[in-house]
DNA sequence: AGGGGCATGTAACTAGTTACATGATTAG
DNA sequence: CTAATCATGTAACTAGTTACATGCCCCT
C-alpha cells in the first residue's frame, strides 16, 4: 500500500483536487495514513501520465483555479488490483514507546513529562475520533465504522495504561524519597 | 526519532554488533520500531566516523568475525540530547484500515478475507507479547512494562473489535441472502 | 545436498519529508 | 495589517527498503 493506492481510493469516491485529497487524508484517514503535498502533487502528475486519472482545470471566483482529477477505467482496475493484493502488516513507529523502552537512561521528571504529553495528545485524538463518530457515524459504511471503533478503543486503552503508569511512577518516587520531607522540615 | 537514536539506545545498554542490534530490534522493539540491515550497517559506519561509537573486531571460533560497537561519551551525550528533544507523534500506517475504509469497493468475501487474516496476525502478535511479558516481565524496568502493557491491551482491543465486526458482517450477509438456502434445498 | 543461522556490507531504488516559491481572498 | 485559507508545485534532502554478494558452520 502506497500513497498512490490511497489517492486512487479517494478518487473512487469522487473527483477532487490535490488540495482536497490532502484535506480528506487529514479529516478521514489521519489515524492510520497520511501523505504530504510533496507526495500528493508529484503522484497525481505521475498517475495522469500513466492514464490512471484525468485532469480538468476548474476556474473559481475569488479563489485560485483548481485541478480536479477523475479516475479512469484503468485507474479503477489498478485500485481493484491493490484491493486484491496481499495484505501488508501494520507499521507503527512510536517515539513515545522507544523513549519509554530506554527510560532507564532518563530521570523520573523527564519520563513523567513524556507521559503527560502523551496523555494530552491521546486525549485530543480520542475526543476528535469520538466527535467524528457521533457526527458521521450514521453515514459511515460498516467497514468504516470498524476503523473508527478500532481507533477509539485503542486510544482509550492506551490512555488508561499511561495514566495508571504515571500514577504508579509518582507513588514510587514518593516512596523512594522520604528524605525530601525531612529536608523541608528543617 | 531516527534509526540512529534507537541504535544508540541499544548501545547504551551494552556493546554489540550490527547483527545483534537487528535481533534486539526484532525481539524487543518490533511492536513500535524496526530497522533493516540496510539501515543498521550504514548508520553504524556513519556513527563511527562521527565518533559516537567505536568498533572492535572480535574473532570467534566457528563463526564469522563480528564488529562489536561501543558507545563513546560523545555518543552518550547525543543519546541524551535525543531524550530531551521534543516528543514526536506516533505514526501508524495500516494497510488493513485503509482497505476497510474503502471497503465499499470490495465484495463481502474479500473484506472477510482481510478481517480473518488481520485476526490471525493479531492473535499471533498478542500471543508473543503475552509470552514475553510472562517470561521477562520480572526483569523489565517500570517504563518497559508500560510499553508491553500498551501493546497487549491494544492488540486485545483490536482483536475484539475485528472479531465482532466479522460476526456482524457474516450476519448481514445471511440476512441479505435467504435465497441461498432455498437453492441448496433443491 | 540443502536449509538455516551467523555475520557484514553495498547498490539501486522507492518513498517520503521539509522548505521554499507564488499569489489571491477573506476574516479579525 | 496580519494571519489563515485556498491552491499548486518544485528542489533538495533524508530515510529507508529490497535484493544481491559473500562465506563458513551445523544439523538433518
Amino acid at each position: 500500500m502506497t500513497g498512490q493506492d490511497a489517492i486512487l481510493g479517494l478518487l473512487m469516491r469522487k473527483s477532487m483536487s490535490g488540495y482536497d485529497i490532502k484535506q480528506q487524508f487529514e479529516e478521514l484517514l489521519s489515524y492510520f495514513f497520511d501523505a504530504s503535498f510533496g507526495t500528493i502533487y508529484p503522484t497525481l502528475s505521475k498517475m495522469e501520465k500513466e492514464e490512471l486519472i484525468t485532469k480538468e482545470s476548474i476556474e473559481q471566483q475569488g479563489k485560485p483555479n483548481k485541478n480536479v482529477y477523475t479516475i479512469t477505467e484503468k485507474g479503477k482496475a489498478q485500485f481493484h488490483s491493490y484491493l486484491e493484493s496481499k495484505l501488508q502488516d501494520n507499521v507503527l513507529r512510536s517515539d513515545f514507546m522507544v523513549r519509554m523502552f530506554f527510560g532507564q537512561f532518563a530521570d523520573s521528571e523527564l519520563i513523567q513529562s513524556w507521559m503527560k504529553e502523551a496523555i494530552v495528545r491521546e486525549e485530543a485524538h480520542l475526543a476528535r475520533l469520538k466527535k467524528d463518530y457521533e457526527r458521521f457515524g450514521k453515514y459511515m459504511t460498516p467497514t468504516q465504522e470498524i476503523c473508527i471503533q478500532i481507533g477509539i478503543a485503542s486510544a482509550e486503552s492506551n490512555l488508561k495504561i499511561v495514566k495508571e503508569g504515571l500514577a504508579k511512577i509518582r507513588q514510587t518516587e514518593q516512596g523512594e524519597r522520604p528524605a525530601t520531607n525531612q529536608i523541608e522540615e528543617e
